[in-house]
DNA sequence: ACTGTTTAAGCTAAATCTAAGCTTCGACGA
DNA sequence: TCGTCGAAGCTTAGATTTAGCTTAAACAGT
């Protein structure tokens, strides 16, 4: 899961960096209204946080001209306290959520959780495919109730595989939102984590393979 | 935009549909499960509001029940706070979006905004003929709701035969859409791939032909 | 130095392409 | 109305190419 920050004051932009990568998001920052603009409508974000105090390009603007243009990326406004006009504003310009600052970062995590779940995710924070479960706020992941134990880019993999259950993936689309901007990576790179993945769910396990290529498309997930 | 409240609180779904009428929305309430059920299966509403626990019959069950008789109304569920059991329940019931109780009106706004924005053809672009179909999202081909598994080449000859349903393709014409600029191709080939489609599609199956030749035209696929 | 991540290379198996022989279609003359 | 013949299309087997898998080694962050 890949997400856009674009907040101008450094400090809260890292603080939350750091935050949403020990949570194996992939995160970028852009620190004006104007370049997180350019980001979000060139990249294919899973979510954008979007602060509406900003230099250059506010982030009501931004978010505005992004659902102008047919994005429909989820946002969540970080907005100041008690600006309630800013909320209503931002709401009825499409952001999809509101944050008002200060914030606890719990709370963020939550409302980014919160985001991400999309309507055909299966249950709201268990991720699940056949007898695999993956619990995405315990960071979890278990097959026939036997912990599984996963690294980190591991275990991105394995949950947008999960939020996509169903679908196929290309190595290019997983290697979009599983790795941030600056990750420069071979489609052979996603093809050795699919390797660790089996090797951890599928291979040690009596039943269904549940990973699944699909030839010159990419690989797809499912019960 | 027409609305359905199913909510037995009368305070809350009268001012919702208040709100919702500011809005210029059109909003019809129901105050119990079995006459939001009727209501909203005999009537065309672009987005339906369901609160969960209600008397008579809940707003899972009449979700369920909708969904059972294809109705993909977008479905926003109410839920008491900390629910957990109830959202998993109620997403994996079909539903689109959930709002825990208590919220702000703002909010509600935004996600009865973002449902009835939602792009539709998120359901997938499949394309169909006969009883064989192609669904380009998710790379699947069924003919009788039985799985076929295609090769990359043999996939994209498929979808363009597909995508010009009931039109006559020259095999010049297709090998000039499904191959690359450079590649070096014989219509020989073309013949080599409908062949590899016919004893997929074609032959394992009782129904009509649909890859049709004509000769000294080309292909065809129709229902 | 250890763990997790990335690159690289060799290997395997599947997909693709070619080419040759075979079948079918339909025009045309007997 | 046939039978014949050439062209168009079909089928098949093998040759070739490519995608994906595996493994190990290089590299990076802690």
């Amino acid at each position: 899961m890949r997400i856009l920050i674009v907040e101008d004051e450094h400090r809260i932009a890292h603080a939350v960096k750091e935050g949403l990568e020990q949570e194996t998001y992939a995160v970028d920052v852009c620190y004006d209204g104007q370049e997180g603009y350019l980001a979000a409508s060139s990249e294919d974000y899973d979510l954008v946080i979007l602060d509406v105090m900003m230099p250059r390009m506010d982030g009501i603007e931004v978010l505005r001209k992004l659902r102008e243009e047919g994005n429909h990326t989820p946002v969540l406004l970080l907005t100041a306290k008690d600006q309630s006009r800013d909320i209503a504003h931002g709401l009825n310009s499409g952001a999809d959520d509101y944050l008002a600052k200060p914030f606890a970062f719990e709370v963020l995590l939550a409302r980014v959780r919160a985001l991400l779940r999309r309507p055909h995710d299966v249950l709201g924070e268990v991720l699940v495919a056949g007898d695999l479960s993956l619990d995405s706020i315990n960071h979890v992941v278990k097959r026939t109730d036997r912990n599984i134990l996963l690294s980190g880019k591991e275990y991105a993999v394995l949950e947008y595989l999960l939020r996509n259950r169903g679908k196929v993936l290309s190595k290019h689309n997983i290697m979009a939102h599983v790795w941030d901007f600056d990750a420069d990576i071979l489609p052979n790179n996603v093809e050795v984590f699919i390797a660790y993945l089996r090797a951890k769910i599928d291979k040690p396990f009596a039943g269904p393979r549940l990973i699944k290529t699909i030839r010159g498309f990419g690989y797809k997930i499912d019960a």
